[in-house]
DNA sequence: TATACATATGAATATATGTTCATATGTAGG
DNA sequence: CCTACATATGAACATATATTCATATGTATA
């Protein structure tokens, strides 16, 4: 039968299909993939960066450009910008005083392009 | 000249280039859709949500299964399953006892897929 | 070198969120 | 109906994080 009583810390439940279980486990990327791709979306997961994302899908700009734009302070978007810088998404270039940032990422165009799809489609 | 003076509340640099401003601004997706985005970012930027979904990406599940194969208590999977439940993102059948969890989007799948290849690259 | 300006950053605060614990709900079987 | 079991949920707690405020850094220019 499929329904086998396996001993575990945290659950003590009767009905594991342990086949399928086993089956998902060997079949997962590994958990640091997993975590990396938490980590990722992490970065995403916020209004302002996702507005200066898809700001600089489009166009390289500087920090008070963005900062005009979403209508926020100059600090507020710095910050953004570090995270962003951190998670390696945005490259970034000195001309005197201003600070030129844009998408260093191949990914993130289709990424947001298939969230962009995938919110329009209800 | 691309250097303007605009009076606003938040941001009081000069060199701002608006008419990269007004062409992003023109170019962007509604703020209902970027909002909806980040929300959906939000709900991928778990650790357990993640593995919660790739898990489901093959095989259909019930509760147990994934709280066996998270190692993770029952309360805690039953939380983010309503997470993902309010998202959308899976749809569930009850059989007696039992309810089995499967995803229930298109997206998910590209998605996910996109940002596997974007943190095993590099 | 003194000032102006664009950007970066540390600390503080407020808010959001994930897990645990206890318990409720819903279903099958005796 | 009463028990067992799979799942759901509310409250509490701990932790993470986004913005603000004040200030530091770096660069150009008078």
């Amino acid at each position: 039968m499929e329904n086998v009583k396996e001993e575990r810390d945290t659950c003590r439940c009767n009905v594991i299909h342990s086949d399928i279980v086993d089956k998902v486990k060997a079949e997962m990327p590994a958990e640091e993939r997993l975590a990396q791709m938490a980590e990722l979306f992490k970065v995403f997961g916020d209004f302002t960066r996702v507005k200066i994302i898809c700001a600089l899908l489009d166009e390289e700009m500087c920090v008070c450009d963005i900062a005009s734009l979403l209508d926020m302070s100059q600090s507020a978007i710095s910050h953004q910008l570090r995270v962003l810088r951190h998670a390696r998404l945005v490259k970034y270039r000195r001309e005197g005083r201003v600070v030129y940032y844009s998408l260093d990422d191949e990914h993130v165009k289709n990424i947001f392009g298939q969230s962009l799809l995938h919110v329009s489609h209800r």
